[in-house]
DNA sequence: AAGTGGTCTAGACCACTTC
DNA sequence: AAGTGGTCTAGACCACTTT
């Protein structure tokens, strides 16, 4: 068996869409249809469909049947890995928060925090310069000696369930502090690309990065439409 | 039934791993053992790991078991959509193209686009600036008439299987053209996020985008973590 | 009432891994 | 050989939609 039989039955459903046999709107043949059809049983024909309703280009409707969607864009998956960036590491510090250090991590007066600021070279240029923020706590310097090589989510891996921990980030171009310029031997009042990351833990903000990328670092890339998700 | 049984199967081995229960690496316990401790079948047992499995916990190990997985975070996922946003129509005109949209099309010398652009304003205040490039072909006009109101992809959809559309986006930090700034209200040299979109058919690039954001337009967002899924 | 998808059972055989 | 996941069958009952 080169291919399983509800995969052959998900490959043929999916061509019958793709090529235009069935528009978005109609209801596909039902999955006792499809059963007789295929001489199998609708266990098998089900799963076949819940390949196609998983991409997007079905949805189920009890009492219904299987309705063909209309393509999707609004929805775009981005792959962006800091550890396959290998950094160079330039200071770790105890340093005063500004406010949005201290607002993202909720941090009340006065409150101290450790940053890790690194940069990315690529071909001898730098192009990203990287900082990372975590609440200073007396008495737990682990934290320092962990950011200093480990992945933003790794570094908690031993205080938090990993599977806990969640990034968001946000993406917009501002002016960067003369601090990064500097590093990144770009002008002053340069606008760059910013990626804000604020790392949560059940709810619960325990981290914070901004990373400044230069026109050298490259687009971000994201993908969108019904083969995003492979 | 409130919930379903493999749903709730589902989420109590969520749990079990989300706090701690089953490190990363571990094997959980196998489908039959699972079917005997909740008196049910080893299909309904199965459903619940393919849940977990498709949320990126577990990975299924034929002949050994299923493996928790350590948390990505390197994924993340965007929504990013057009149709929320109610543009203010600008012009749609033959223009010669630049060399990025001229490349980006894979268009001969001399071949013209038709172009549509658009402006979105928040608050009275315009803060993204749209173009949108499409071949120029003699003879039919209807894809002007389109794109005037629809959305990018939906452009296409009469004159390709909409299935086989899809969408990538790049993100970057430039400056943008003077019509641009004017439109926008933005000083000369300033930078701004733009967002460039490549549509396409079949790989064959149909359609090109680009869109200024302003700092009002606010950050573009996106998430990555095991919830990002949902 | 008839047809649809949603859930579930109690088996079966296969390919793979481990001992 | 024993245990694991991968595939598949032939039923069953339920909730929902349409006629």
């Amino acid at each position: 068996m080169a291919q399983a039989l509800y995969q052959r039955i998900a490959e043929s459903l999916k061509q019958r869409i793709l090529t235009g046999g069935h528009p978005a709107g109609d209801v596909m043949p039902s999955e006792n249809e499809l059963a007789d059809a295929y001489r199998t049983s609708r266990v098998t024909v089900r799963k076949a469909f819940q390949i196609l309703e998983s991409e997007g280009l079905i949805m189920a409707r009890q009492g219904k049947g299987y309705i063909v969607q209309p393509p999707q864009h609004a929805v775009y998956t981005m792959v962006f890995g800091e550890a396959a960036e290998p950094f160079r590491f330039l200071e770790i510090t105890i340093v005063n928060p500004d406010l949005e250090v201290s607002r993202a991590l909720g941090l009340r007066d006065g409150q101290v925090v450790v940053v890790l600021r690194r940069l990315l070279e690529r071909n001898g240029k730098p192009v990203a310069y990287d900082e990372k923020f975590v609440p200073y706590v007396r008495g737990t310097p682990t934290v320092e000696l962990e950011m200093r090589y480990a992945e933003f989510p790794d570094m908690f891996a031993a205080h938090y369930t990993p599977a806990s921990l969640r990034t968001e980030m946000e993406i917009r171009a501002t002016t960067p502090p003369k601090r990064a310029l500097l590093a990144l031997g770009e002008e002053n009042g340069r606008f760059l690309t910013v990626i804000r990351r604020i790392l949560t833990a059940d709810d619960t903000c325990i981290g914070f990065g901004r990373e400044y990328l230069t026109n050298d670092y490259g687009p971000l890339r994201a993908g969108s439409g019904f083969d995003a998700k492979k």
